[in-house]
DNA sequence: ATTATCTATAGATCTATAGATAATGC
DNA sequence: ATTATCTATAGATCTATAGATAATGC
């Protein structure tokens, strides 16, 4: 620990020029925070390193204390949302004590709550034209496994066994591109309660994969 | 006519310093098309004028002799979309002779159908985060009138005539995204063909409306 | 001495305007 | 004379680096 973590009063280094009320995260966390608020309202490219720096309460030149640049920010944001999601996905996988119908409904419903969750819609990043670039590859190799497990999961249930390979791809990719599409409408109304909209979502996934 | 299509040989005014292959457009149309593909591929703030005006083969100030600058395309690329689609939605709104599910399937073909065709995937504008901005206020008009269409069709149907309110608008808001969400799904895999693919969406849609 | 910050700035953009230029039209 | 372009450029960014500074740690 030590490092991580703001200890408040005495810190070492110069003293920050405009200081803020402190928010309990560490610089680097400030950061990410701060850029995945303007990266998910305003977009990437149209948000400037001055501008993430100075919301996570330093100058424009400190950022470069923590980070490489702009896209290490957008980079690990990426890879922050997909990784958990690709976790749960193969414990489901492997879970066959519940049908397959059942455990791709709970994936479907899991994706949408952490893609809908937190304070900032993480999932519209996904939706950057920005992303898809060769730098963000890391993300794009994890998100690729994701999918993959979603199409293994809907061939285990009884519907998708029968499924000739390309039906097969088209239903993974309308359940996975309604998931992630989903985003948008939760967008649209902000309000409507996530659990309950995730559910909805997930329903509407197994109606898509006609399972 | 004159002003607009390109006569071939004796042009008025200036040569252009690097002339090109003759496109057949009209320089305004030029510039809108270089912009949907340079908007849509590379985002809206990563694309300069500069870009969009060499890649319509002329120098960049020259640009400011037909648009008033970079946010004008896109507010002209948005519209060119959803206007047609608004004025379908209308047809098939009024036409009573056809039962709403089967009208409602086919205004969900026929967007999918728009947003997907053309040589550029006009749909991903929708996605990005400038486009919520104030400036953008008309097709947001646009776009709003065209999802209320849609509303009332879904209400039409008999499923839709038995939901309450807020049921109601749920149902709507997961239909019209998986509308504009689907070219997610399109990008994924373009070589799927369109016809095909816009069908299955529009089935996947009234599967999610439980129509 | 080490660390976290700062200020200052070079160099690379990018947008929008001013004013020149090279065609056709009359 | 009119038009469509051009070249040139001012002014506003924006990114990333260099080097100074103000804390704590030893």
């Amino acid at each position: 620990m030590g490092t991580t973590g703001a200890q408040p009063g005495r810190r070492v280094g110069r003293p920050r020029a405009a200081q803020r009320p402190d928010s309990g995260l560490a610089p680097r966390e400030e950061l990410l925070s701060a850029a995945a608020e303007l990266f998910t309202t305003r977009g990437y490219a149209a948000t400037s390193t001055r501008a993430v720096a100075e919301r996570a309460g330093m100058r424009q030149a400190s950022m470069y204390h923590y980070v490489s640049g702009k896209e290490e920010l957008l980079a690990e944001l990426l890879e922050s949302t997909v990784t958990p999601s690709l976790a749960y996905a193969r414990e489901l996988l492997a879970d066959d004590t519940v049908a397959a119908e059942r455990r791709l409904w709970e994936l479907c419903r899991a994706d949408v709550e952490l893609l809908c969750a937190g304070p900032h819609n993480l999932g519209v990043l996904y939706l950057m034209p920005e992303v898809r670039t060769e730098r963000f590859a890391g993300f794009h190799a994890v998100r690729a496994e994701l999918k993959d497990t979603y199409r293994q999961l809907l061939a285990a249930t009884g519907v998708g066994a029968a499924l000739a390979k390309g039906e097969l791809e088209l239903r993974t990719d309308l359940v996975f591109g309604l998931i992630e599409g989903v985003i948008l409408v939760h967008r649209s109304d902000p309000e409507r309660p996530v659990s309950v909209f995730a559910e909805a979502a997930a329903d509407a996934a197994l109606r898509i994969a006609g399972v």
